[in-house]
DNA sequence: AAGGTGACTCAGG
DNA sequence: GCCTGAGCCACCT
């Protein structure tokens, strides 16, 4: 789950990726990804990780509006265009990687 | 060890 | 767009 949360830290400012992104990207189910946000995700930029539908739960709607506002965001709908804002979280994740390799490269 | 639950997703109707 | 059913797998009774 330390993937999880990685990958999310990796979502760049004004996008957004799926629960359903991460979990093909780190190999586990969707439903697991929503299970670690709900016990780490403060410790993370959960707003921008939403479900397929661009959506994300009643409790967290206000407090992920005003988010997405400070980062440039707007909300369309119930939700977000997810399409709109969706980042490649596998490139993010590669990028990391290769930055990593780059701070031992050097 | 077995069964239920969940910040999810996809295919069908 | 909405509802159903099945798959998913870590965690908690």
């Amino acid at each position: 789950m330390e993937r999880v949360l990685r990958a999310v830290e990796q979502v760049p400012r004004g996008r957004l990726v799926a629960y359903g992104d991460i979990a093909r990207t780190v190999g586990i189910g969707a439903r697991q990804v929503g299970w670690i946000m709900r016990h780490w995700g403060s410790n993370v930029p959960w707003w921008r990780v939403v479900n397929a539908s661009g959506q994300l739960p009643e409790h967290l709607v206000d407090e992920a509006h005003t988010l997405w506002a400070q980062e440039g965001i707007v909300p369309s709908g119930r939700g977000v265009s997810l399409s709109d804002y969706r980042a490649d979280l596998a490139q993010l994740t590669i990028d990391w990687e290769r930055a990593c390799l780059d701070l031992s490269a050097d």
